[in-house]
DNA sequence: GAGCATACATACTGGTCGGTATGTTTCGAG
DNA sequence: CTCGAAACATACCGACCAGTATGTATGCTC
């Protein structure tokens, strides 16, 4: 199965994985470019066509062996905690903590994708609408459970306010590409740390 | 000063600003083809390079004339209001109302700008930001008006509310491109709904 | 009504793009 | 040891793109 041949060429089909996340992240999709990835991987032309039939073929194995794993780490953690309220706090700090200077004005590479790709593309999009219906369903559930707990008021609904919250952190996260400072991302995100607080039953 | 010259004029430059506004809405500023935009409008390559040195000062001229009146017109409306909170609500309402299916899949101009061109190019990052910090301050300012009539409990620190108030209205509208139906829009906005009704005081 | 700047129109260029056609190497099976 | 397919490598293509060089019509000024 797994000889030296394979995994070469698994190695190379990573590398180019790997550079073509970097590079969509940087310039968006339709700005990426092919020959780009090439000369930062030392990867020829022929080599990414023997793997990926086309651009749009690497850009949705860009979505779905990297940008689903980094999205999934960033909600499903969450619902290991014993404290959901507490959980998606602790996650929200760990996120303002993490965020470096270039990441927060290359933005989140899932909310990119969507805001490019989505309307001119139905590859992209109904991937994109799949990883987004897992989050907002899993925080739905999140929010569920931490009624039947008691953390959560019961009079809120789960679906509405995991809406709210999905589209209030990515909104962060893309305001804070227009300021080039972080104290607005900071203060929205510590805005809705005010929000998810009243939250508790 | 105006002759039948110079009105002509003005008014081949206002269509050209209009295709752009539109192009630049369906594909993002890379994506806009001014061939397309020509097309569209009938006018020559020679007309447009006389009334913008380049691709890049249309765009420029597109935020500053189109895009910034835009933004102000969700906004600027709810400081009339009696009540600050019942003002941004009904903004709310009128703007989920009116949204149609196009737009939903095409996003907000202004958040859709911010997005792609921002971390690429300082010209319409400083041009949105501005536009940005005035939103955001309005809003602030709102809130300081409401806690002063009384109207908005005293408690809420009014910058960091504006700014997750503003993050979640981009953010909304910026999830309800990837689900192609507006449940979640409509979600997401009465979250936020029940979010601003938790603020009265 | 001569002249001239304004407001266009046309034709073209260099460069980049995604994609392909056609080799060439290399490892592993038989 | 052979041979064949997997895994690349190279060279090239046509399309499109922003931008420009150059030409022209028009209407206001003097």
């Amino acid at each position: 199965m797994s000889s030296a041949r394979t995994e070469a060429a698994d190695q190379t089909r990573a590398r180019l994985l790997e550079a073509a996340f970097a590079e969509i992240h940087r310039n968006g999709f339709r700005g990426a470019s092919l020959d780009a990835i090439l000369r930062e991987t030392g990867v020829t032309k022929g080599a990414l066509y023997y793997h990926f039939k086309s651009k749009a073929e690497l850009g949705y194995a860009v979505v779905d062996e990297i940008i689903r794993p980094f999205v999934e780490a960033n909600w499903k953690p969450v619902m290991q905690a014993d404290n959901i309220i507490d959980g998606a706090i602790a996650i929200l700090h760990a996120r303002v903590a993490e965020r470096s200077q270039i990441a927060l004005t290359l933005g989140c590479p899932f909310n990119n994708l969507i805001q490019e790709m989505s309307p001119v593309d139905a590859g992209f999009r109904e991937r994109l609408h799949t990883l987004l219906e897992e989050w907002r369903a899993g925080v739905a559930a999140g929010m569920r459970l931490g009624q039947q707990r008691g953390q959560v008021r019961k009079d809120v609904d789960p679906q509405e306010t995991a809406d709210f919250i999905v589209s209030a952190i990515e909104g962060c996260v893309g305001m804070a590409k227009a300021a080039s400072c972080a104290t607005f991302y900071q203060g929205g995100m510590r805005g809705l740390e005010q929000y998810l607080n009243q939250l508790r039953a």
